[in-house]
DNA sequence: ACTAAATTTAACCATACGGTTAGATTTTGT
DNA sequence: ACAAAATCTAACCGTATGGTTAAATTTAGT
């Protein structure tokens, strides 16, 4: 056993698939691709994880665990709909330009295999969402948000906040603006989204 | 040469190969499966089509050329912006409803090979969304909209229109609601979208 | 220092998969 | 009716790729 800059190779060789996985998917991936960002042997990978099924099934998993502590995190604090609205976007802005391929990576993966990780994602995202839910359901009847199913008001946060990275290439060309551009437009985003999914979402008088 | 019935083996081919790779990708795709879809013989992909490339490639293409000129056709009628926007949501989200793979699909593959069409899309694409953008400016400086750059503007919209479609596996699992309550959430929002589009992006009350 | 375990390498294996080929069958044109 | 072309089948091929193995090397424990 080896720990600290030696133990590196097992790190090294998840960093690779991390990176190969997430933008080519399973079968896009060639483990010798890894192994070569890795900069280790081909054999490597299966002395860590026995396959490439096992190597994929961690990175997919990993790629979606690490994300959802932080996001249930932010769903539950104990704020006013308005404070912990523009609390969420804010953060998970934050939180998804640090992760930029895992949106479409993991919707691609699903897409092409709904049942690899349902049962899974079910208990821990769907029941952290659902508070959130509830506390736009109870400001909807009080008449305080826009008059819209809370599903659809949910939806249309996500669909704000997510798409631009999900849909960067073809945004990309036919906005035709290059990646540095793509950056800046972001950055723009970062700066109005929080107050424009408040007014959107919020103001009775926006619908 | 054949024809009326008879020609079907080369089409059967086409569509089968179009619903295996829009829904596993290319490297996810299997002659075999495209064959046995199709219900010909495995060699007959390549009499057709030559290879997997070629055949993937007309796939990939058609399935953007198809739908380009439609959604350009939709952002060029001559209209008032309002009417015009109001328009496109509708138009556009029938249209996406019919095709609800394509997003995804082209997503993924342009994420994997951002070179592969992105020349070709330029031109059918961008000049064609061009207009449009220019509309949303004039009316954006006479105070008719709401007070965002007009690419922020049109990524709203596109994000609102599309982003379920991509979603819906992803989505049918955090609201935790199976295939046919998806379908219904969908034609809900086809109900209220293209007005709540309008409001958000052309009411400046609503920023 | 010595041994045993952990780690790494290079060379090899098995096979899934894209692709080919030769020939049968069907269609078309005259 | 016949020949030529088009369409189709089954059987086969080559190789890229995931995976294995045996032996070398490094590390850890005593």
């Amino acid at each position: 056993m080896q720990n600290e800059e030696q133990s590196s190779t097992e790190v090294k060789i998840f960093e690779a698939a991390r990176e190969v996985f997430q933008s080519k998917g399973l079968e896009g991936a060639r483990m010798q691709e890894i192994a070569d960002k890795a900069e280790i042997n081909k054999s490597m990978l299966h002395y860590y994880y026995r396959s490439k099924e096992k190597l994929f099934e961690k990175v997919y998993q990993l790629s979606i665990i690490k994300l959802i502590p932080q996001i249930a995190g932010l769903l539950n604090e104990d704020l006013p709909l308005e404070a912990k609205l523009r609390n969420f976007a804010i953060k998970y802005l934050e939180l998804i330009k640090l992760n930029p391929d895992i949106p479409l990576f993991v919707l691609h993966e699903m897409n092409k295999n709904p049942g690899r990780l349902k049962t899974f994602m079910l208990n821990e995202v769907g029941k952290k969402i659902q508070p959130f839910l509830n506390q736009i359901q109870e400001e909807r009847e009080k008449g305080n948000t826009v008059d819209l199913p809370v599903e659809q008001i949910m939806v249309n946060i996500i669909s704000l906040l997510i798409f631009p990275f999900i849909g960067r290439q073809v945004l990309q060309v036919i906005l035709n603006i290059d990646d540095s551009e793509f950056d800046q437009f972001i950055e723009e985003r970062i700066k109005y989204l929080p107050d424009y999914l408040v007014k959107i979402t919020l103001d009775k008088n926006s619908l």
